[in-house]
RNA sequence: GCGGGUGUAGUUCAAUGGUAGAACAUCAGCUUCCCAAGCUGAAUACGAGGGUUCGAUUCCCUUCACCCGCUCCA
């Protein structure tokens, strides 16, 4: 049985994972990488990178892919023009005033929170509600009722106003009946929850000068599109990729590191024809889950969850989450490891336009959104983001398939999936529990462990030899005290998958024993090959 | 942000209004020729701040963090 409680210890005492600022009592949603973990997570981080974009073979028709693409990456910092994050949308969505509800102690958005004036023998009310907009009505005649604890035969009596109001618009809450509460004025003032880290530009700087830590590294692919085409001379369709830390000031930072505060995404913002966007957000969608399943999470417990139709944004023909079965959820749910969004041409028209308005129905034409005085509400760059087919010669606004990968959830993911408890006898033959850290070789922090098998006859002399020689290739551990069985369950709680053992054979024929974690069987290889044995065997599963 | 629970060594747990104890882990030494063996020794803890008290790890308050439920979740 995996418990979360194991995980995290585990975590703790062998160096994956500290709380941030640990010795001054933590801070909540910021967790630290140990020695482990930060190899952990650069192997992750690697193989995202190395699979996506710089192993990325271009001249080559890729398994399920429409047509041959290329793919290139980039770095960008992570505060930027405060306009970048309005036309985003970040800015309007990530800025929220909520109010709460003292009685139900239910928290709503400010502008979110619908009713209308309802009065009974002139005392008039404000009954709010959450219900969609067609049942609004009955629902607001109904509590209305019960508030004034009317019968049926005198629903008559009571009136109700023709418009639907959300309550920013009130000049008081005062005679609000809040969604879930009974009695009237139970809701606190609105309070701005920004999720974004605002900081400031320049040490004098005022409001003026106010912007934030980017809560996504998406934007800064998207603001640079055009330096991209113009230096690389990659041709659509092509990729950006880029891996980099992401702030949002979450509410609730919960369940490990699952929800930080500060985290790192691994993110590709893949630029296609509008035409074939479809096809390559298919084509995404599948090789995003194949990775996950290749280096090591079991298919059982991932799961592709495509957002319903109401639940996507407007302009977006589909979203998919790849989400893992993580042993804090309750059985049968599951947690988002990475998004694959398609995003139309909403990001570039933005940041060439001015920020579009998400609020267009359905197949229409997109429209910048406009302030109260008829201006654009967020003004875009003004630059020229389109792209022309050199073939073709058709200009147009390449559409965006979005994969989004959260670092630190897929390091947690493997973590979690990694231990293992098993039983394994010890050297009277009794069945001990050994904690073992199945992670794929590419991704274990240690990939070998060198031991001699007893500290003397000159064992230990030939088992540093060996050591040297493979730390200039891979991360490798030394080990000489205690007994040997020790020192092999220390390395599968570390999830080191291979250890190299000298005997005194070694001495003899220049053999080591080669153990494998999972296995627990061991080979005889010559000392001159073990490097070769162990990349191989790295590489090739 | 609300309600409930929990904070003691690296980890998992005890006990106590008056010197805080164990197991495992760690370190040193002996022993040890393949899966947590044994022996000897060592180091290490009351989340933080305040109050009550002669004296607080223990009681009270505040705060911080973690866990559970609600809320939130681009």
């Amino acid at each position: 049985m995996k418990s979360m409680e194991k995980i995290v210890s585990l975590a703790k005492r062998r160096g994956f994972l500290f709380q941030s600022s640990e010795i001054y009592g933590g801070v909540q949603g910021f967790w630290d990488y140990g020695p482990l973990g930060v190899e952990l997570k650069r192997n992750l981080k690697e193989a995202w990178w190395h699979d996506m974009i710089a192993g990325h073979n271009e001249l080559k028709l890729q398994e399920g892919a429409p047509s041959q693409f290329e793919m290139v990456g980039l770095d960008c910092t992570i505060i930027m023009h405060p306009q970048v994050w309005k036309c985003s949308g970040h800015y309007d969505l990530f800025h929220d005033h909520m109010v709460d509800c003292r009685e139900s102690k239910k928290r709503y958005r400010f502008d979110q929170v619908r009713g209308r004036w309802v009065e009974y023998q002139d005392k008039k009310i404000f009954v709010a509600t959450l219900a969609d907009i067609e049942q609004e009505l009955e629902e607001v005649r109904r509590r209305g009722m019960k508030f004034f604890k009317l019968r049926n035969k005198d629903a008559d009596k009571l009136a109700i106003g023709d418009e639907s109001l959300t309550i920013d618009r009130l000049d008081s809450t005062q005679s609000v009946l809040a969604p879930d509460a009974k009695t009237l004025d139970t809701l606190t003032e609105p309070r701005e929850f920004n999720l974004m880290f605002k900081t400031t530009l320049g040490a004098l700087g005022g409001e003026d000068d106010a912007t934030f830590l980017r809560p996504e590294t998406a934007q800064g692919i998207f603001v640079n599109f055009k330096n991209v085409l113009d230096s690389s001379r990659v041709k659509v369709p092509f990729g950006i990729g880029q891996v980099g830390k992401s702030f949002r000031n979450e509410i609730t930072p919960r369940n490990f590191t699952f929800r930080s505060r500060e985290f790192e995404q691994m993110e590709i913002e893949f630029f296609c024809h509008p035409d074939h966007s479809s096809q390559w957000y298919r084509y995404w969608r599948d090789r995003r889950l194949a990775w996950y399943t290749k280096l090591g999470l079991a298919s059982d417990s991932l799961i592709m969850r495509e957002h319903h139709v109401e639940e996507l944004a407007h302009y977006s023909i589909g979203t998919a989450d790849i989400e893992y079965a993580f042993p804090f959820l309750p059985e049968g749910e599951y947690g988002e490891l990475e998004g694959i969004a398609h995003r139309g041409d909403f990001d570039l028209r933005s940041h060439m336009e001015g920020k579009l308005d998400p609020n267009t129905p359905k197949g229409q034409r997109m429209e910048v959104e406009l302030g109260e005085n008829g201006k654009p509400k967020h003004r875009g760059s003004g630059k020229d983001l389109t792209y022309r087919d050199e073939l073709t010669n058709e200009k147009f606004v390449p559409h965006v398939i979005e994969p989004s990968a959260g670092a630190d959830r897929g390091v947690l993911a493997f973590l979690c999936e990694a231990f293992t408890e098993d039983e394994a006898p010890d050297d009277k033959g009794n069945l001990q529990t050994r904690t073992v850290m199945k992670l794929h070789p590419r991704l274990a922090p240690v990939k070998a462990a060198v031991f001699p098998l007893v500290k003397k006859d000159g064992m230990p002399e030939v088992a540093k030899e060996i050591y040297g020689e493979l730390k200039q290739k891979f991360t490798t551990f030394y080990d000489e005290k205690g007994a040997v069985g020790r020192r092999y369950r220390r390395q599968d709680e570390a999830g080191t998958p291979f250890c190299i053992t000298v005997d005194t054979d070694s001495l003899q024929d220049k053999t080591v024993t080669i153990r494998d974690r999972d296995t627990l069987e061991q080979w005889r290889v010559k000392i001159d090959d073990v490097a070769d044995e162990i990349s191989d065997r790295i590489n090739q599963s």
